[in-house]
DNA sequence: ATAATATACTACAAAAATGTAGCATTTTAT
DNA sequence: ATAAAATGCTACATTTTTGTAGTATATTAT
């Protein structure tokens, strides 16, 4: 599972807002692009901004934008916010057979193999994807 | 998010059977032993005997038993038939983002980070977690 | 001013995951 | 034979997640 439905929807709606080039993403231009349910998408798009990922404008030629720097926003962050900080954090055995006894077993394990995924989603921003982005498509044009 | 709650109940049944020296393992013992929802237990243990990773004999002196030997069951195994394969194995961006366009330049990193994580996953099985916890046990009571 | 085009909010609906209850069936000790 | 102790099954209840509808509010082009 790793990922909640509506986390990737967020990850969607941040990664697709970053690899293009407008200033402004009104919700219904999201929405043609990304297929993510309407009203649901426009609830998510005012989750975000009160997390302080976008900012939004209202009324005519309003619309969302980014709220910081590209750089300052990486993956870790966005799923944190979304799913609650402890959501990477729990023991793969659960409660039970971990802590009834001593640290389970599998603690170890589990740790390191989690702690580099978290590791990757932790170093990479937005603003790396934008750029992995825009030198895959040149290479893809030739 | 990572796994959801019946998976997690899964994998504790099982690294609790196998860490333990008995033969027969009744529901009601498990129950006493790691508190999941007894109804909920019971049905997760049905399961887990048609999958194969346990075998069941009715009536009096029934119960459970590893149906296979702890060697030929790893992680990955438990966690795909509960949740299905397909789980691990989306793209962190949904498709959206991803397919529309071209492979989604966060796909790579993801697989990467994400592949690490199956293979430890993979390359631990029941038997090397019993393994684990015996000699974790030894040093704790010395 | 007013109409058009946005976001914000609230309440509800549907679907999926998790949890509960009760009875049927099987086996074995007595 | 019968009671006890176990799993199997079905139907329902609750909770959480995901999705929908409609109205209120804000902004701006005309």
């Amino acid at each position: 599972m790793i990922l909640s439905k509506t986390t990737e929807y967020a990850l969607s709606i941040l990664g697709f807002m970053a690899t293009r080039n407008r200033e402004l993403y009104p919700a219904e231009y999201l929405y043609a692009q990304l297929k993510i349910p309407r009203q649901y998408l426009r609830r998510l798009l005012t989750d975000l901004t009160k997390k302080g990922f976008i900012a939004s404008t209202r009324g005519r030629n309003g619309g969302f934008v980014f709220a910081r720097d590209l750089s300052t926003i990486n993956f870790s962050q966005v799923i944190d916010a979304m799913e609650g900080p402890e959501a990477m954090n729990t023991c793969l055995l659960g409660f039970a057979a971990c802590i009834a006894d001593h640290p389970c077993a599998m603690h170890d394990l589990w740790l390191e193999a989690r702690a580099k995924m978290v590791e990757t989603l932790t170093k990479t921003s937005l603003a790396d994807l934008r750029e992995k982005y825009l030198k895959d498509q040149v290479t893809n044009d030739k």
